[in-house]
DNA sequence: CTGTGATTTCAGATAATACTGAAAATTCAG
DNA sequence: CTGAATTTTCAGTATTATCTGAAATCACAG
């Protein structure tokens, strides 16, 4: 491996920390060479630049376009197929989202509602299902709001996030402008909502 | 392996799934069980369910505890130690959400800001560089995004993921309440961040 | 077509992980 | 203390995943 300093830290760390992410070494090393490269790399200079034989750089680009994270382009005049990683940092976080909840959670969240639709034969599964239910229904709640989330853009989702915690303030505000027009408290779909500490009739004591 | 129906199914399902989540077949085989139990287990009992070796079981549960994810607790009269996991899912996966973290994004977070202190030597390290940079703010805004919004409590979480891209009216509503207190519209580059305390009369919600 | 360059496949080699049983260590009642 | 019950460790084995080189397949200019 013949890398430049930072190139080559990034590419290492990549390559070891894919074990904990679930890929394998050299995958994550190509990814971290496509993600710094100032150009698209074909097979052959990958293989190269991290020395790895040539049919193991292809099975990584092969994993790695299963993951749509690389975008396979060609140059004019070369008939070898180049490799690049989308520059939107925002992109690539969708993108990984999505195949992550594709493969990682959609398997779990069909096999609870198949579980959650049998009848429990024994006292023991009727505990089991209730439990399952409860999971259930919180990736459920996760993954619908993932959906709703990644439908906003970016620029509206990092002001968002650069917030924090200050959404709550909003939410209370909007409660209080509700109460405005109604004229009595709101009494939303979501009781938690009420619990501002400035709600005039309706503290309930909180931590 | 001799468990009721609908418990077994999860159970194996937590086996297949380990691979893609990182943990290995026992593991996620131990944690599922102890998941559905109605009651705290002793590893005898969990090696006995699934057939374990008592030293593969042991190890299993060394690897739940350093998750965080499994209780150890004693029955009185009964020198074993018993296990449970947690009930209530939401401190599941904070407790998740704060492992993986420490594991998965805070050695690469850490990484890239000594990358990007030292001085690139040549020029593909300067483009590899900048783009450590983007990858470093998105993950810097993702990790204080989370630490703000974990500090929240589980019902408030809820309604706001109820919402999901309903904030975003909420947003632009901030946004007008705003201009009647400025009198003048709110720069419209970046509408939903004005987060800016400078703006006079513009409470956004501190605490 | 044909031949060359490029890519993929795959059987076997290598390396990494998981698992077991036996032995060691720990815990605690008596 | 002692010793039985319980848990942990660890060396060896089994299993699984990764990687390679050679051969097969594919793509396309001429």
């Amino acid at each position: 491996m013949n890398l430049p300093p930072l190139t080559q830290r990034f590419v290492l760390h990549f390559g070891e920390m894919g074990s904990r992410w679930g890929i394998n070494r050299t995958v994550g090393q190509i990814y971290a060479l496509l993600y710094v490269s100032a150009k698209p790399l074909n097979a052959d200079e990958v293989g190269e630049s991290l020395g790895f034989s040539r049919s193991n750089v292809s099975m990584g680009l092969k994993e790695l376009q299963s993951w749509n994270l690389v975008r396979l382009i060609h140059q004019p005049n070369d008939r070898r197929e180049y490799f690049q990683a989308p520059e939107d940092v925002w992109a690539i976080f969708r993108t990984l989202a999505a195949e992550r909840r594709k493969r990682e959670i959609d398997p779990t969240l069909s096999m609870l509602r198949d579980a959650l639709m049998e009848q429990p034969s024994v006292a023991e599964d009727i505990h089991a299902q209730e439990r399952m239910k409860q999971m259930h229904g919180f990736i459920e709640l996760m993954t619908d709001w993932l959906d709703d989330v990644q439908k906003m853009d970016s620029e509206t989702l990092t002001s968002l996030m650069k917030m924090g915690s200050k959404v709550q303030k909003l939410l209370e505000m909007k409660d209080r402008v509700k109460q405005v027009f109604t004229g009595k408290p709101a009494v939303d779909t979501n009781p938690a909502l009420e619990s501002a500490p400035k709600t005039p009739g309706g503290n309930d004591g909180q931590p």
